[in-house]
DNA sequence: CGAACGGACATTGGATGCAATACCTATTGA
DNA sequence: TCAATAGGTATTGCATCCAATGTCCGTTCG
């Protein structure tokens, strides 16, 4: 096991990403801390970790927020994603897919399609779903093997509450179109070819984005207000 | 004035960005908190966040080390950057260039011009080119408008030792092919050629980072080795 | 009745003390 | 002479304590 700051940062982190904790709530030591069973040192230690991470916003004397994210930040971040996943791509396509790889890529793909052809929507193949495309794309980063890229998309994967907002997101029309993007892909890549590669990486990612900001839109409609109570009001 | 691991952050940043702490070198929490006059507590603040920043490594009950870039490493940043460069510029090309950045592009082009007419070259000059040239590509990541782009950038221009290396890195040369790069990338995003801005962008950061990776080998090959001294040896 | 002022409290920022862990070294035995 | 083990020590990880700061609420004065 890592030391307690690192396990409290997981558990933080899975709780933004997953909306447990709410865009502008305040992110109190003591409740933290009291609720996890640890002292604050190892509370504010993650949380300094988070906010620089991006998942939080941090005021002098006054502590650490979840971050905002606006249907403007999701397109900003769809926009750089889009093109270091065409980077991605291209990277590969140029130097060639290892087997060992590609062996992965044609497990997944197969597993997709087998999906697409049930012919079925439910909280499973949601979930199976949501898995193989992250192991496609996750492949493909591995065999771009470039460090740097890998921690940038990585940050550009952390977005507030996009678990709750996917959870609405997909339908099985979404699920196929998804999977003949991916088989294109994935044949530019073996086939070398670079720059195609690179554009169909590119057009993919814009795609899925603009899906995820129409439901980011109807998401953030009802609740335009960040919650910000510094203290709860006292009983009596 | 913010907090006290704020400052100690910059102030440690600065050391491990300029060379003042080499790679793979142990970052002691006495020793620091000594030399800054400040408690442990800011320290470990600080260097969690360097640390998440990616200056840093981190191995839990042995403490943070700077992290080593090597040739591959650098070679993967100035990857990204390129394309993520690519985007700035081809954004601004395609919404329009806002009259104020205009200008200043507009100023640190002609003062950058009459650096190369000078044809001088001395610490002043590098100095002062180093300071347009962050100039130009903060003020085109600015037109972009896209809080993430720049977030993702920062994290690619940070890379320990640069300052070092760049130190003996331009002549009168790069400054001038450099200069030319600007002028047409500039004219590429004011006549809205967005493809040809974003082209632009790319080779020119490309090329930059061909020449940086140059003079890194040629820095890294005489001290292979990480220092890590984890106590300094007795004396007697 | 409204606005400004003052006090109290919650909450964060920082310092310090203590426990735990790992590393280094010296010693001993084969 | 080398290797393995045991002990000491530096250093980190965490908890707790104290100071500082900002916010909220009640009161008072215009």
């Amino acid at each position: 096991m890592a030391t307690r700051g690192q396990s409290v940062a997981r558990t933080l982190r899975e709780g933004v990403l997953d909306g447990t904790f709410g865009p502008g709530e305040r992110m109190n030591e003591v409740d933290i801390s009291n609720s996890l069973g640890v002292s604050r040192t190892p509370v504010r230690s993650a949380l300094g970790i988070l906010a620089a991470e991006g998942l939080l916003d941090y005021v002098p004397n006054s502590g650490y927020v979840v971050r905002h994210y606006s249907v403007q930040d999701v397109e900003d971040v769809y926009a750089a994603r889009s093109v270091l996943e065409g980077l991605a791509a291209r990277t590969v396509a140029e130097r060639g897919l290892p087997d060992r790889h590609r062996g992965v890529l044609h497990k997944v793909l197969s597993e997709t399609r087998a999906l697409c052809d049930a012919q079925e929507w439910n909280e499973d193949v949601r979930e199976a779903w949501s898995r193989l495309n992250e192991a496609f794309h996750d492949t493909i980063f591995e065999a771009a093997d470039n460090r740097h890229l890998r921690e940038l998309i990585g940050k550009s994967r952390s977005i507030p509450q996009l678990q709750t907002v996917k959870f609405r997101w997909h339908d099985l029309d979404t699920l196929i179109e998804s999977y003949s993007d991916h088989v294109e892909i994935f044949e530019a890549i073996a086939d070398r070819q670079g720059a195609r590669a690179e554009y169909l990486a590119r057009e993919h990612v814009y795609r899925s984005g603009r899906r995820l900001i129409a439901n980011w839109r109807r998401f953030e409609s009802p609740t335009p207000a960040r919650r910000s109570s510094r203290r709860v009001p006292r009983a009596a």
